[in-house]
DNA sequence: CTCAATTGCGCAATTA
DNA sequence: GTAATTGCGCAATTGA
């Protein structure tokens, strides 16, 4: 019921003609009137004021004088309790979509965020795997230096075993060796 | 009290002024429109309205039109010449406000799904970089064996200083190899 | 104090 | 016919 003072109002208002108005009511926003706006702290209540209902509308245009009988209880138009109604549907309506959409702007805005941090994370990782391969790889080029001197001082016995050993390896590569990991956030 | 009109007709018709309105002077959007709110294919209209407002009766007595007497020049509150510029000011304002919180959303969205791409992108990274790791070490161990063999066959001759390197290879590898490392940035 | 930008809200036209 | 969306205008706030 009070609801529909507030914007018809001011349309109202529009044009000229008054109207009553009210405080806010539950916690609803505040309504106010054309003369006074009543920010925040309204106390307050309602002020109403009639204007002088010229018959001929005149003002600007068109005048139309009363259309006293035409309003159909169904589609009454506006005054209708069932447009009423649907129109307090409707707002409900278009509150939980906004909300809605709202909350899920929100989300994707964390989601970045997470998907950030996550990014960080894995971004250290490859860097210190990187690290470490780059010393294993040293290692093993230092090592390879070091078997093959060894290998010409000794005598021509051992043959570098490093040959099949592709078979093995790849087996073990499958396994995924140990690369396991966890992390949490 | 005519409500009929709401909001657009209101808006522009309100006065008579009959404006078509809006130019929108900053690069802004593209609307098309006459009449506000004119939906898509906006072909005619607007004409009608004038008639019905239906009265409505409850208001009692439905006229309106004619702002009395009161239409002071500034603050004429509602048909003064300026509350209607800075309604439509605020209108633009708004329009823009709106139009630049929607492109934001969407421009988060993408950067939710170029986080994603990269996001997997890594993770084959680091999959790829593990794999690696594990080849690398398990040549290693496969390679310190035989090397224990070869050393241990041809006598015990010249110890190969190559094993010190063995063991600070393994020691490396396995702090290397499977190490998960944890703490987060 | 003015003014642009935001924000909450209701209306109406669409869409589903 | 209903609920959900969407564009729009109004008004109250807020931040410069």
């Amino acid at each position: 019921m009070s609801k529909r003072l507030q914007q018809e109002i001011t349309t109202e208002q529009n044009r000229g003609t008054v109207s009553v108005i009210q405080g806010q009511a539950s916690g609803a926003p505040p309504t106010t009137t054309a003369t006074a706006s009543g920010p925040p702290g309204g106390s307050l209540q309602l002020v109403a004021q009639l204007v002088p209902v010229t018959p001929a509308g005149g003002g600007g245009g068109g005048g139309k004088a009363t259309p006293p009988s035409k309003m159909k209880k169904t589609s009454g138009d506006k005054d209708s309790d069932e447009y009423r109604q649907r129109r307090e549907r409707n707002n409900l309506a278009v509150k939980k979509s906004r909300m809605r959409s709202k909350q899920k702007a929100q989300d994707t805005q964390q989601r970045v965020n997470e998907l950030k941090e996550e990014n960080e994370r894995l971004e250290a990782k490859i860097k210190l795997l990187s690290k470490e391969l780059s010393v294993l790889k040293d290692l093993f080029l230092e090592h390879a230096h070091n078997l093959a001197d060894n290998v010409q001082a000794p005598g021509a016995e051992g043959a570098s075993p490093a040959h099949n050993n592709n078979n093995n390896i790849n087996n073990n590569i499958n396994n995924g060796g140990c690369n396991n990991n966890n992390n949490g956030q």
